[in-house]
Order: structure tokens, then sequence, then C-alpha cells
RNA sequence: GGGCGAUUAGCUCAGUUGGUUAGAGUGCUUGCUUGACAUGCAAGAGGUCACUGGUUCGAUUCCAGUAUCGCCCA
């Protein structure tokens, strides 16, 4: 038998157990046990990344998953990887080489590519091993990464089907630019923030004429680019001016007046100017009135030569010097506060331009159909299901993606032009041009979102374009665990490409976690240093109890507040189940198990099994549901109140105080339940539980093999969970009663009981435990018990229970004690009395509930009777 | 402006179809070398269930409105 240390120490056994599991392949599918399957894809993390608090639970509810379907017999893949990240890991390795004095541009595209390879050679491997760290169970021999060589083809597939299917396009159109960044950026990828900003009040002058009309704007440096000033049509403020033309200050530029329906003539003076070229409402209504576009801004976020006397000026800076000029011509009129929504890049966080430019499209709505459809039909499922809302919404008014980004590290972009600009795909450019027989192909610049390849990821990650065996045997997976904040960059772009391109969902299940935050409530941030590092966690307290913190303490669904010190949740809890099982280590005969018991179960051997069942078949249904905090709690609670603080406990009178026969059924059942526990803790928990279960004699195989617990036939005996309760009460009764009499908790009292019939029975049965519990020196249970002098006295159902103090009773605070628990009873007898006398509630209540509250009363008055003589015979 | 969510003990949260004396963990107070565990044991204090109305015999629970906070979309 191995030695258990004395208490919970994770780094003795964690590491190991993971490279045990590793090397013996139980990450790998098995040959099911039984019928099913059961596959995740895990939301790839950042290939450069660290393991993030988010992650943990991320990663943390897909292990359990897993897990649990694992011992249950099921052939299971997790299917781990990574992301490459276009922006965020161009971005930092850019700042890195600009540390070392180098500009990335001066590498040139292969030599920069090149030095993110070797970036990502160095650091791709860290959350590949933190998330091992952590526990998770993926199959590591079919890990993928979004630019390897499989995912790179199918994202190339993908791109030619959609092209020659005309989904996909290139063209000028108003994208979201991030001048800090360099790229265009789809709508998603720009986060709105609610400023403090100004509407300047700026009047347009009409054309040789003092008059003019007055415009307000947030952004007064686009004006520069201002190509119109619209009205609504028809409104009786511009009857006279309408015809007229207007001279764009600063620029001298004419330009005309014109009507659109998009103007809100409630708002401001109602009317607005409009510059095409640089905010979306007005790109459209450029359209429609076949206004001239005018870039004013380069790609830097400087001005550029449309911008006249400004040209070079940064954006900002240009805005002042607008506002300036204004002033002085006189054209500035009014300046206030304006509170309003502006756009900034997800990857940077600065302030993104609406720009014209060339750029490659994803037409969506015809891809959105299918999943509109599986969501309202059921064939994908969200849960919590508010989320499907949001997720409708977004995919009916879903517009098109703008795909291309103007960086180099990610899936180039598989079309080549010739020197006259006529364009093939991929593949197609060893034959000369079909249209004008030039042969110098030169191909496109620009590379894909790299959601693009994400997109695909249940599928590219099973083989696909092969038609591979995984494919067969794993799509379209199970569950999606991951958060609502990638709905739409990832969740409902997966579903629309599973039935765009394998004419299948990805998955059934999306469960969507909440944030992890700080303890204000604050998003974890760099910049605030609120994020606690994982590993610094998994060192200091076992990334068991990190995980089984992580999942008691995440509401369904909700947001977590968390803080390091949360974490002793988790420890304390491992430390309380590792000693629970040193205790039934060494209080097992010779370390071997007993033989499965012949005589009579007692009380609490039937109590404890009927409560496992119900345990058993809860923690099921909260799996099932993705409840995971709540079965995190439970199990905690049944394992430390009922097992150890009762059961056990109870366990040690028969073991130490029992016949061998009873010694040894009290073991047999302790071991039992104690297995069952482990199991069932063993996704949340997997390595404290493993190494407690290795200690356990009669091991066959690693717990991470299962079984699963089973139900059994006849689940709940519900007379031992009744006469249990009553024997529980009268202990904690008694407690109470020393507590409240300050009798040290060490010393033995006697005890006194009136009781009979039923009652009197269970506490005669359990009679040793009592004494043990309670702390009892000697106990007796009469029907005709006679109240002695000076004893503290309680009412338990029908008895009375009085605690001797032999002349040591402080009558004075027992008087107390009594008073208060009157009032409390009388206060509830009140409450009773009046439901009791309301005609409306006798007739209308179901009679069920009425009879209950008939029995109430019952109680209530006997218990009020039983203090009222307790409190008589004080006097005595 | 539209939508969603939250509001229960000092803090973090449970509370499943309306009926319990509204619970847990943590923190706080008191007492304990209890032969597994002080990462522990026993006990205690602490709540007008955000507010206002409505439905009902009865509302923390259902409905409407208000307030505060958070998120998403425009």
């Amino acid at each position: 038998m191995k030695e258990m240390p004395k208490a919970y120490d994770p780094s003795r056994f964690e590491q190991r157990w993971y490279e045990h599991w590793r090397r013996a392949g139980q990450f790998r599918p098995r040959e099911a046990a039984q019928a099913g399957r059961y596959a995740i894809v895990i939301p790839p993390p950042n290939v450069t990344g660290a393991l993030t608090i988010g992650h943990v639970l991320n990663n943390t509810m897909q292990d359990v998953l897993i897990r649990w379907k694992r011992m249950q017999g099921l052939r299971t893949l997790w299917l781990p990887g990574t992301d490459h990240a276009g922006i965020a890991t161009q971005n930092v390795v850019k700042k890195h080489l600009a540390k070392e004095g180098i500009e990335y541009q001066d590498l040139g595209r292969e030599g920069f590519i090149e030095r993110v390879w070797a970036w990502k050679q160095s650091y791709g491997g860290r959350i590949v091993k933190q998330l091992q760290m952590l526990g998770c169970s993926c199959d590591w021999e079919r890990e993928r990464f979004t630019l390897d060589e499989g995912l790179s083809r199918a994202v190339e597939e993908v791109f030619k089907r959609l092209y020659r299917k005309g989904l996909i396009y290139r063209g000028e159109y108003l994208i979201n630019w991030c001048a800090t960044c360099h790229t265009a950026l789809s709508d998603e990828e720009v986060e709105h923030e609610e400023l403090e900003g100004h509407f300047w009040h700026i009047k347009y002058p009409v054309k040789g004429s003092d008059q003019g009309v007055v415009v307000a704007t947030t952004r007064p440096e686009t004006m520069l680019g201002d190509t119109a000033v619209a009205i609504y049509p028809g409104d009786p403020r511009y009857q006279e001016i309408k015809k007229r033309t207007l001279v764009l200050p600063l620029i001298e530029r004419e330009i005309p007046i014109i009507e659109d329906e998009a103007v809100d003539p409630e708002f401001g003076t109602g009317a607005v100017k409009i510059t095409p070229g640089h905010d979306p409402n007005d790109f459209e209504i450029g359209r429609r009135h076949g206004l001239q576009v005018i870039s004013v801004l380069d790609a830097e976020g400087r001005m550029n030569e449309n911008a006249g006397a400004f040209a070079g000026m940064d954006r900002y800076e240009c805005r002042q010097a607008v506002i300036e000029q204004l002033k002085k011509e006189g054209l500035l009129l009014r300046t206030e506060s304006h509170r309003h929504a502006v756009g900034h890049c997800y990857r940077c966080h600065q302030v993104v331009e609406p720009m014209v430019s060339q750029q490659w499209f994803v037409r969506m709505k015809p891809l959105a159909e299918p999943a509109i459809r599986a969501a309202r039909e059921g064939a994908v499922r969200f849960i919590p299901a508010r989320w499907e809302k949001t997720y409708l919404h977004w995919l009916e008014n879903i517009r098109d993606w703008c795909v291309s980004r103007q960086l180099w590290w990610g899936h180039r972009i598989p079309v080549w032009y010739c020197a006259n600009g006529h364009m093939v795909l991929s593949g197609e450019q060893d034959q000369p041009c079909p249209e004008c027989g030039d042969a110098h192909w030169r191909q496109d610049p620009d590379v894909l979102d790299t959601w693009f390849s994400s997109w695909l990821w249940p599928f590219s990650t099973l083989g696909w374009p092969e038609e591979t065996q995984d494919l067969r045997d794993f799509y379209p997976t199970d569950t999606l665990v991951t958060g609502p904040d990638i709905i739409f960059f990832w969740v409902a772009r997966m579903i629309m490409a599973g039935y765009e391109f394998m004419g299948e969902k990805p998955f059934t299940d999306v469960h969507l976690h909440g944030m992890v935050r700080d303890e204000q409530g604050r998003k974890m941030s760099k910049s605030l240093g609120n994020s606690p590092d994982p590993i610094d966690l998994i060192e200091e307290y076992g990334a068991d109890a990190l995980r089984f913190t992580m999942l008691m303490l995440t509401p369904t669904g909700g947001d977590i507040l968390f803080g390091r010190k949360k974490v002793e949740v988790g420890r304390d809890f491992a430390n309380k189940l590792w000693n629970a099982g040193r205790f039934i280590l060494f209080n097992l005969r010779d370390g071997q198990p007993p033989d499965e018991p012949q005589g009579e179960a007692a009380l609490e051997d039937r109590w404890i099994t009927s409560r496992l069942q119900s345990v058993i078949a809860e923690t099921e249904r909260d799996l099932e549901e993705y409840r995971f905090n709540d079965a995190a709690h439970l199990l905690y609670d049944f394992t430390w109140k009922e097992f150890c603080a009762w059961y056990l406990e109870m366990a040690k009178v028969r073991i130490q105080k029992g016949s061998p026969a009873e010694a040894d059924h009290a073991r047999w059942v302790l071991l039992r339940t104690y297995r069952q526990i482990l199991a069932m803790l063993h996704p949340l928990m997997p390595y404290i539980t493993e190494e407690i279960w290795d200690h356990l004699p009669g091991k066959r195989a690693e717990l991470i093999l299962g079984p699963w617990p089973a139900l059994a036939a006849d689940p709940r005996d519900e007379a031992a969970e009744a006469e249990m309760a009553y024997f529980q009460e009268a202990v904690v009764t008694i407690r109470n009663l020393r507590s409240e009499m300050n009798i040290p908790p060490g010393k033995p009292v006697p005890v006194g009981v009136r009781a009979d019939g039923e009652e009197a029975r269970i506490l005669e049965q359990m009679s040793p435990a009592l004494r043990a519990l309670a702390r009892i020196s000697a106990l007796e249970v009469d029907p005709g018990y006679e109240k002695p002098h000076h004893a503290a006295s309680a009412v338990v159902g029908a008895a009375e229970i009085y605690v001797l103090l032999e002349g040591v009773i402080d009558l004075e605070a027992e008087r107390a004690r009594l008073q208060k628990e009157l009032g409390r009873v009388a206060d509830a007898l009140d409450r009773s009395r009046k439901k009791l006398a309301n005609q409306d509630f006798l007739t209308r209540a179901k009679p069920q509930v009425v009879d209950q509250e008939r029995q109430k009363q019952g109680q209530l008055e006997a218990t009020r009777e039983k203090i009222e003589r307790a409190l008589a015979a004080l006097e005595d």
C-alpha cells in the first residue's frame, strides 16, 4: 500500500498523470465500448498567445464534457489546435522587430514571414503546454494550425468554390480601415464605443449669396471630402434654397443640395453634409445620387492631396486646423457637446476610419439562409437559449463580409493578375492569360481574414477537402463551447460554412459561457493588470483546484467575478477529498477491500446509498444541461457534508466500536461510495481523483477510462432518508444546546429523552452513533422520562430532549434562549393561523396544500406548548 | 434609439412549474491539539428578496411600469 501524504499536494502527481495518460494513448478516440461517439473541436487560441483565465474556463468545460463522455464509454474526440491570428500576431512581431531597431517593411514580405514563423516556433508551443498543465484531454496527435498545409488547402478550395459560385467578388466599397494595423476590417471587427465628442455647426454658403445652409458634424475634417448636402424630400425649410449650389468652405468646391429619405428632418438642422468617401450612410446616398466619391485620407490616417491646404496633416491635427480656419472665416456657428459611438479596431483599439478601397467580399445572404433555418428548426441549439435571438438578428440583417486584409501573415488570396489586370484563380497561372496571352502573373498581395480559415475549423481539421475517415467518424461534432463575444465572428460563420461545404451543420449544441471579470466586474485586460496568470495559480493551488473553482463559481451563462483567493475554495475541497481518502485507506483491514457484506445494512448505509443515487442522477442531468456550477456545488455539498461530516463520522463508530462484521460493512459502503464520488468528480478534477483512485485497493483500470457510476435499479430509500433526517435533527439539537450552554465540545454530558414509538426506536437503534456525534456520556430514552432539574431542553419532532447540566446550568441564558425560540414559533404560528382562518384559502387552495398547512400548525402548537412547559420547568 | 440580461446576507451566488421558519460558500463573532483533514471541527450574528402597482386566497417566484448597472446592435 502506498502512503498518502497528510496534505493535498498537487505538484506531486499532476504532471506525472498527464504524461501517463498521454503516453498510454488515452486521449485518442478508443473503440467504442458502447454505441455512440462524442466530438468537440477546440476554439483555437492564438498560437503565440498565453493561457488566460478565460481559456481556463472555456477549456475546463470542454474537458469535463469529454472526460464524462469518455467515462461513459463513448468514442470521444477532442480536437485541439491553434489559430494564426493574422492581425494580432503580425502586430506582435512588428513591435518586437521595432525593439530590435528593425522596420518590418525593410525585411520584405518573405523575410518578415520567416520571422513570424520563427516567432511561432519559439512561442507557439506555449499555450499548448499550458492547456496540458490544465489537464485538457485533447488528442494532440490530431493537433492542427490554421496555417498548416491541410488547412491552407481547405481555405484555397473554399475561396475558389465561392468565387465560381459568384459568392466572392472584388470591388471598391466603403470599408473600415485601421490606420494603425494598416488593413481593412470587417464590420464585426469594429467595436463601437461611446465617447464624449462635439457637434460642430458649420455654415455652407450658397454660391453668390450670403445665405447658407447649416450642417452639423462630429468629424469636421471629413468635410473636405463632401460632395453634397442632403435634406429630407420636400423639407419646407429648404424649398427656396434647394435649387441653388453651395460652396464648400476651405476647399471652395461647388456642391449640390440633394433630397433623400435617409435624412432625418427632426435631427439637427435637417440638413446633413454628405461625405461618400468616409461615411457608410453617405456612401449609400452618394450611390443613389451618383455623387463623386472623394477620399481625403491616406492609409496612415493622414490627409491626402484632396485635402488641399490640409494635405499631410494627421487626421486629428487636421480636425483642429479645420475648426480654427472655419472660426476665422466666421462659418463655425456653434459647438456643442455630443455623446456618440465611435468605431474602434478590436485589435489595437484605435479609431477606425470608413474609407473607400478595393477589397474582396463574400456575399453572405445566400449562406445565411440555411444557418437561420438550423436555429429555427432546432438542428442547432443555443445554451442558454436567449443567444439564439442575437444570432438570428445578425443573420437576418447580414451584410457582405470584407475578407481581404492588407497583411503579410495569413493565407494569401489565391488569385493572380496578368500585366493587363485580368485575373485567374491559383493553379491557372501556369498558363498564359486566356484573355490577352500575357504570362507575367502576379499574385494578389493581400491575405484573407483569419476568420476565413477558422469558419472552416470543424471540418478542415478533420481533413476536408479530402474525404477522410475522421470526417466520416466525427462530423458533425456534438458540442461547441465558447463565449458569446464570438457568435458573429465564429459561431454563425461556422454554421454557414458547415451547410455550404459539408451540407450539414458543424455541431448540435452551442454552449455559451460567460466572461471572466475581475472582482470589481471589470474586463480582464493587460493594461489594467488585473488578470492573474493561470499558470501561477496552477502552481500555487493545483490545476484541479483551479478547474473546480472556476466551474463552481461560474453561473450558467453568466460572467464570473474572479480573484485569485477564490481558488482556495477548490484547494480546500481537494484537501478534504484527499483526507477522506487517507482515512478510508488506513481504516481498511490490511489495506484490503472488505468482502461484500452479508449482514443487514445500518440506517446510515441505507441513507448514504440512497442519497448517492440521487446525486448520480442529478449530476448527470446537470452535465447534460451544461450546468457545470450546479454539478460542482452538488458534488461539493454531498462529499463534504453528507459523506464526510455525517456518513464518515458515523462509520468511525462502527469501525472503532462495532463488531468485526459491522466494521466491515461500514468499510465496504465507505469505499464503494467514495469510489463513486471520485468517478463523478473525475471530469471536474482529473488529477486528484486519478491519484487517489490509484491508491485505493482493487484497482482494475485507470479512472480516466471509467466507469461512470450507473444508477441502481431501486434508487431511493425514502424511509432511510426520513429516519436519518430525524437522527440528524436530534444530533444538531443536542449540539446546539451544548453550544448555547457553553459546554466545551470535547466534554461528554448525560442526555435524557422522552420519546416513544418510531422516534424512540430510531434513537435507541442509533444510540452508539448519537452518543458519538453528540458527545453523550449516558443516554436514556424512555416514554415516561421526567424532566430533571437543571437541564437544558429542546424539542425534536414529538420528543423532548434534556441535556443534564448538574448544577452548572445558566438559568438566565436558558430562559433567554427559550423565550427567543418561543417568539419564533409564535410568529410562524400566527402566520399559519391567519392562513387557515382565511375562507378563500380553505376553498381555493389545493387540498393538499391546506392539509400540509394544518399539519404544520399542529406541529407548531405542540412545539409551543413544550417550550412553554420548559420555561415553566425552569422556575423549579 | 432598438434588443437582451441583471438587481436575494458585507461579498460571490442558489432558489426547478406561485404555498418551507428564504439557503450555500466566503467574510465576521465565539469556542475547540475531536486519532482523515486548522486547507479542519462545532456554534452564532447577519435579509422589507431594488422600487411601485397589478393578478391571486397567497408573490422572492407571474404581469406592467420605474430606477440603477452591464452587454449587444443601430
